[in-house]
DNA sequence: AATAAACCCAACCGCACAACC
DNA sequence: GGGTTGTGCGGTTGGGTTTAT
């Protein structure tokens, strides 16, 4: 039948953000909320595409975004998260609180990937390039050692479901996880020894639970006690006096303007999984 | 100092899917 | 039930920046 595209292509700006623009989303989003994203532009006063909108805010103005390079234990839970979930990266970026799936996609791509096939692991299978048993043996230690030093990221609370009946894993249709890319023989019994350490993990990530972002995002925990109101299409605040601070840092971490409550508050829900501080 | 190569990341594109009419 | 619309997701690309020669 055929799509029409997400928005009319004439007059419609494309390329780099600039000040000015993002002033106007973000003075948009902080006054109306997150609504239909078609019509953000037109009522922003923006000449660009709903969609590219909704990429600039969710990837680069939320104020709840952490910035910099992953830290280490970071980049040890994306890997395992991938080994599990393929390049589910919406999925993944759901369990690091700040980071966005496409933030996490580039980071994997440029860094992760050189990094596992430096240690000789296939990036996308996870499985060890080689195939000969030496090899084989070196690698295995490898991949287990950086699993269970993932393991240690995870909340304590998935080893409670680890008693559930079926994995959610086990019956997913997706063809993109790479455990089932593996054939039965020796590696597959690797693999499988590696996938089988956290199964408990998997029933957490398939649950469909509210990101601890949009948490925090919804939440009554609000920076220095402001006067946010609910309304039915989001978060409604009287940043609108002061929003330029936004614009002024929005090249800068959380901590440089004054965003620690956001921090404090995901280190203390971290706490209350029993998550490692990162 | 100039140029090429490599790296990095913001942004775009197209597809899938759910909701709506 | 089928068409349309809105949104989300993953893959890819363009171009700016950094590093190597």
């Amino acid at each position: 039948m055929g799509r029409q595209p997400c928005c009319d292509k004439l007059g419609v700006k494309k390329g780099p953000w600039t000040a000015e623009e993002d002033k106007k989303l973000i003075n948009f989003i902080l006054t109306n909320g997150q609504c239909c994203w078609r019509a953000v532009p037109k009522l922003a006063g923006l000449r660009r595409c709903g969609k590219s909108c909704r990429l600039r805010w969710t990837n680069y103005l939320r104020p709840d975004l952490k910035r910099g390079l992953l830290t280490e234990s970071e980049e040890q839970l994306v890997i395992d998260l991938h080994a599990r979930l393929g390049n589910r990266w919406s999925k993944i970026a759901a369990r690091l609180p700040g980071r966005t799936d496409n933030e996490i996609k580039n980071h994997w791509n440029t860094h992760i990937k050189k990094k596992l096939l430096r240690m000789g692991i296939d990036p996308v299978t996870h499985e060890p390039l080689h195939k000969d048993q030496d090899d084989l043996i070196n690698k295995e230690t490898i991949i287990s050692s950086h699993t269970n030093q993932a393991n240690n990221n995870l909340p304590q609370s998935t080893t409670e479901n680890s008693s559930s009946n079926s994995s959610p894993a086990e019956n997913s249709s997706s063809s993109s996880s790479p455990n089932e890319n593996s054939s039965g023989d020796d590696q597959s019994t690797l693999i499988d020894s590696i996938c089988n350490v956290d199964e408990s993990l998997m029933n957490s990530l398939w649950v469909d639970e509210t990101p601890l972002i949009d948490a925090l995002w919804n939440s009554d925990q609000v920076p220095d006690g402001g006067d946010y109101i609910e309304n039915g299409m989001g978060v409604q605040s009287n940043w609108e006096e002061n929003c330029s601070w936004l614009l002024d840092c929005q090249d800068f971490g959380v901590h440089d303007f004054g965003m620690d409550c956001f921090i404090e508050t995901e280190l203390n829900a971290l706490d209350t999984l029993g998550m490692e501080k990162i």
